[in-house]
This record gives structure tokens, C-alpha cells and sequence, in this order.
DNA sequence: CAGCTATTGATATATTTTTCACAATAATTC
DNA sequence: GAATTATTGTGAAAAATATATCAATAGCTG
């Protein structure tokens, strides 16, 4: 099948945006009001649900409650996934903290460090010894992992996770991690993303507006 | 000018890539080193450079020095970029007290809030009320802003940060921002990208391995 | 310093992604 | 219930992006 990761990206947006449009009331919508609320084409919306075999009613579009069953199955989203973060400094707590994943299918289990002052292996979500990682991984069968360590340990950390089993890695240190064939790893560099920004800003000052709303 | 906002974000990686080599002790490059650090290909890495006039030499590769000093200017880094958040929480603090930016050029110079518990106006980096943003952002001629409050405020804040003169907003809320038209708006969306995670380590649990390795 | 070799830079080719266009058709109207 | 209309679903076209190719050439070798 031809099905690509920008595709599954906007499968999540129109995921998100339906969630709003139906506080706002809607029971069915059509293509082009998910496209406006995700900021893309009518197309684009009913191209990436052709992709998937979800389809709506001539006319009639397509109804908010099964719509969003389907790309929660699409996304096997009608599960809870645990995740757990290396790394327990400034990102890792603010993540920690967040309460906003357990809404959305995604329970962050426990965190890790090799701070023994980070470590409170009481709390409901333990912060545990390293050294624990691959036990923990392994017996509760963890596939997801967000790596928020210094940079410097960031290569070497992530060897620890692949070892450990993990297949997807969210990282936020500012390398390009390379992982295995069959491990999937998304880099969030946040420097990256404000230079991007100072570009844009410049240049549009400079000349010709740039007209550039992006995301990812 | 034929150039993407991709194209942007690899020149962004390449410096970085460039400063590791250089701590490495190399004093030139080919494009097939960078290519292997930045993880693309050295045909995309000759062509981005291309693109914007940046030349080496032929079997002589580029010198680390120059190039760096040449991708800075493209990226308009080699000046302070002031930036202020909005929404001093979870993630707004881990922003706030990370220490790489300042030597990528990027200086957090202000946060504010609305919670009169977070201001701090004494600090070097002041928590100020939300109120004095326009004032602060004018008078401090801050062109780049981080949104970090929940998703329910964040349209109304963005258009509060528009209206004072920011142009170029790094969006942690978890809706798609739609911003004016010389206004450039990049999302974060975290939630999504674990999504994307649990999708891809599912499929490749399910059926052929899926060999994807991304990012933005 | 002539010949050889590796690498750039530019062009051509391939691939991927998005948009367009429109027939099929379900809902609505008269 | 026939005519009208709005919307889907999809194949074709276009645009954007990435890769491969290769002549030109700077550096190296002997
Ligand atoms: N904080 C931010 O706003 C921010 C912004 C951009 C990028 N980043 C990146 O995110 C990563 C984390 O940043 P931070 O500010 O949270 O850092 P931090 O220093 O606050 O926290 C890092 C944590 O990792 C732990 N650690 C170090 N080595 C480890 C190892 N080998 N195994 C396990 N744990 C280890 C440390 O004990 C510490 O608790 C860094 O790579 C940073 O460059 C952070
Ligand atoms: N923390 C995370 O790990 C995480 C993960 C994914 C997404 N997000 C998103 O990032 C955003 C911030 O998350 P957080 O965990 O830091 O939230 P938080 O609740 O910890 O902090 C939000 C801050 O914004 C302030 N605020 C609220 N309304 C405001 C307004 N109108 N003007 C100015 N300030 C205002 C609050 O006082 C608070 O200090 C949210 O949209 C959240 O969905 C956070």
C-alpha cells in the first residue's frame, strides 16, 4: 500500500480536529471542513482517506463518530500504549507532568535516570535507576521511548533502548540518532525549529512576504 | 528562489553536524561526510548548497570554517535572535531553563504569564504578566515567540502575540494555528508524534519491517 | 609535470506528494 | 418521483522533492 508518515501525521491532525469539531456540535462532517480545521486541501483530506479504505456518503459526508473510530483503529489508538522517558531533567519532567497523553491512549509508565537524586521509585510513575531500564522494558513490554538526555549521552542511551527492545524513540537531543532497520526514531530538535523560524522572519522582512505556515 | 522550508531545516542540521565534525578535529568536509551526519544523501547535500551559492572545491571538499561561517549567514545566525515565551508551565519552564540555545544564538529573553504566582520581574530572565507583553515585545523589538499554554488559550494568545508584532511562533499547543499571512507558525505537536510512533512500531510488528526513520 | 583519481556542480531522471477534474451518486427540492 | 445539487472517490496531471549521472576539474602521485 502506498502510505507514507506525512499521510499518518495528518491521519492524527484530522483525529484532533474532529475532536474539536464535534465539542463544536458536528455529527457528520465533509472533506472540506476537516481540511480547513487541519489547515490542508479537500483533496489532500479525501485522498488520505482513500488511501485507507475510509469512506463517507456521496453528499453526506462523513459521520464524526465513526470517523474517528476508524482512524483511532487506523492509528491503533483503541489501546493504551506506555511510554517511558530516559532522561529526567527540564523535558523529561515536563513530559512526566503533562496530563494530556492519558486522553489520548498514551501512559507514560516510568522514567530513568543516572542521577540517584532524580530517583523516586515510590511514586505512581517511578523515576528508576538505568539500570533497571532493561528488566522493566522487557517485563512490561514496552515498545516506546522518549529520550531526553545531554546530547553527549544521547548515542549511547539510545543503543541502551534498542537493546532493551524499544522500537520507536521520540528524541529530543539534538542529534541525528540512526537507529536499526526495524526501530523507528522521530528527532524533535528545537533549535532547529526557532532557526527555521529566524530564517523565515528575516527573509520575509527582507523582501516578498514569505507566506509559510508549516508544521513537522 | 527555488528553496523549501526542508531545504532550510538540512541547511540547520548541517551546521550542526559541522560543529561535531569540527570538535572531531576536521578541517574540511565532503559532501558524503555531512551527507552521513546529517543522515541524507551527498547528492541532496550538494544540491541544497547549490541552491544557495555555496561552493567547495572539486576533490578538494569545504572547509568546516567557511562553510559554517556561510550557513550562519544564510540562516541569519550570526547576530542574538531574541525570543520570548508565553505560558510559563511545564514546558514553558524546561524552555526556559535550558542552557543550549544561547550558544546556537538564540537568547530567551522573557516569559509571561497570567498566573500572578509564576511572575518573577526580578530574575535576569523576568516572568512578567501577560498584560505588558505588547509593550515589552515593542519596545524590545522581539520578533519570535514561544507559545506554551493549553490548547484552549493558545488561539486567543496567538493572536495577541500577532497583534503586538511578533512574526514567527513556535507552538506547543496541540492545535493546528493558523497565523496571518506574513506570519510564520511552526507546531509542535508531540502527542501526534507519538502517535506516529505507536502506528509505525505496530505495522512493523504486524508485517514487513517498515525501515522508517524520520523527522519534522 | 603528465597522468590519474576523487569530488564537485549541474543537468537529467526518478520518485513522491499534492492538486485537479470529473463521473458516480446520495440527499434535497419541487 | 424526476430534476437538481452537492459531495465523494479516484485516476490523471502537475508540482515538488530526491536521486543518479557525468563532464569538468582540483588535488594527488610518481
Ligand atoms: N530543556 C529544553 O528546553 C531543551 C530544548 C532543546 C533541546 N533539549 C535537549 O533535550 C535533552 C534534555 O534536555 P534537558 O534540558 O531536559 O536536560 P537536563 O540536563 O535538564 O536533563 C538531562 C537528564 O538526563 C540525565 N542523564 C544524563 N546522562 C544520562 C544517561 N546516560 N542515562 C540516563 N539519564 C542521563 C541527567 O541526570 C538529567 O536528569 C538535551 O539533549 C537537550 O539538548 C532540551
Ligand atoms: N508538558 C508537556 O509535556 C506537553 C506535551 C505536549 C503538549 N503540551 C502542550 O503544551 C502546552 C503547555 O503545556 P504545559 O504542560 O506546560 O501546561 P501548564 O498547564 O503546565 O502551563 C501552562 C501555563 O500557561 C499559563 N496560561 C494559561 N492561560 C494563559 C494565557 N491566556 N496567557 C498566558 N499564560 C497562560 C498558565 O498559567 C500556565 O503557567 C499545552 O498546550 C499542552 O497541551 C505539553
Amino acid at each position: 500500500m502506498v502510505m507514507n508518515r506525512k499521510c499518518i501525521l495528518r491521519l492524527s491532525r484530522y483525529k484532533n480536529a474532529l475532536k474539536r469539531l464535534k465539542a463544536l456540535g458536528f455529527v457528520k462532517v465533509f472533506s472540506g471542513n476537516l481540511a480547513d480545521a487541519a489547515g490542508v486541501t479537500s483533496s489532500q483530506v479525501r485522498k488520505d482517506f482513500s488511501l485507507f479504505g475510509i469512506t463517507g456518503n456521496r453528499r453526506g459526508g462523513y459521520k464524526v463518530d465513526e470517523l474517528v473510530l476508524r482512524i483511532r483503529e487506523i492509528l491503533g489508538k483503541n489501546e493504551i500504549h506506555k511510554v517511558v522517558i530516559i532522561g529526567i531533567g527540564n523535558i523529561g519532567n515536563a513530559l512526566l507532568r503533562y496530563k494530556g497523553f492519558e486522553t489520548g491512549g498514551i501512559r507514560i509508565v516510568a522514567g530513568f535516570d543516572i542521577d540517584p537524586s532524580r530517583y523516586q521509585p515510590e511514586r505512581p510513575v517511578p523515576i528508576l535507576p538505568l539500570d533497571e531500564f532493561r528488566s522493566y522494558v522487557e517485563s512490561n513490554e514496552i515498545k516506546i521511548g522518549i529520550l531526553a538526555v545531554p546530547d553527549v549521552a544521547a548515542h549511547h542511551v539510545s543503543e541502551i533502548m534498542i537493546a532493551a527492545g524499544i522500537k520507536g524513540i521520540l528524541n529530543f537531543a539534538p542529534i541525528q540518532l540512526r537507529g536499526a532497520d526495524d526501530v523507528v526514531i522521530s528527532n524533535i530538535n528545537l533549535e532547529v525549529e526557532l532557526e527555521n523560524l529566524i530564517y523565515f522572519v528575516n527573509v520575509a522582512d527582507k523582501s516578498v512576504p514569505a507566506l509559510v505556515t508549516e508544521d513537522d
